[in-house]
DNA sequence: TGCAAACCATAAC
DNA sequence: GTTATGGTTTGCA
């Protein structure tokens, strides 16, 4: 049995999908129903599932931390996620993405030097990202820090980035698994974003 | 600047 | 097996 548990915090509403005794999904948008239906999509069509209102720690914790990093603010503690269920190659993609830190952004073929593979695969792992915004993928970005892509919507993408901004001004590289990851200050998207289109 | 061709893991047939 | 499909990138006119 899945259980879906949503909760609303100034407006937004996070949902987590939890089973198992693990977190397996999450969703966040400004409907309760919306919330909803974004976990029931990635739960196999046929599987039970039930809604309850009384979360278990680990899961108010998750959902604690998916306001903070909705706010911007940096994040405190790790959530413990399940990812069993997701392909090998989206999980190397997915744990490498968690380590962006907050105020930075990479691209998606930055991603892809760094865990192998290819820069389409790796967009297409950020699209079927189930942690959304726990797993970062709004910091993933074109080459030329033009936006990319988002499942929730481009302007979540850019709201989240402004809030995250710390003014920070060069690159930097951060350690994963086995490699490093470059990373870049979101200012770099922020500015390129407000470049006034040429007449 | 704009377009075409390479790129690569997944899901769907 | 094979094909189709992207939240890309790069090169070249």
């Amino acid at each position: 049995m899945i259980e879906l548990y949503v909760k609303n915090f100034r407006h937004v509403w996070f949902g987590v999908a939890y089973q198992n005794q693990g977190i397996t999904g999450m969703a966040f948008s400004g409907s309760e129903q919306e919330s909803i239906r974004c976990l029931l999509n990635g739960i196999p069509y046929d599987s039970p599932f039930q809604i309850i209102s009384e979360p278990p720690n680990s899961v108010n914790e998750a959902l604690v931390a998916m306001k903070t990093v909705y706010e911007g603010k940096d994040t405190a503690e790790k959530v413990q996620l399940s990812m069993e269920h997701l392909p090998p190659y989206t999980r190397r993609v997915l744990n490498a993405v968690l380590l962006i830190p907050v105020g930075y952004v990479t691209s998606y073929g930055a991603v892809a030097k760094s865990v192998g593979g290819g820069a389409r695969a790796v967009g297409n792992a950020m699209a079927s990202n189930p942690f959304a915004p726990i797993i970062p993928c709004h910091r993933v970005v074109s080459s030329n820090f033009g936006l990319g892509g988002y499942s929730g919507g481009l302007e979540i993408k850019v709201e989240l980035l402004k809030r995250e901004k710390r003014g920070y001004e060069k690159f930097r590289e951060v350690q994963i698994q086995n490699g490093q990851l470059q990373v870049f200050p979101v200012e770099f998207v922020l500015k390129q974003l407000e470049t006034p289109k040429k007449e």
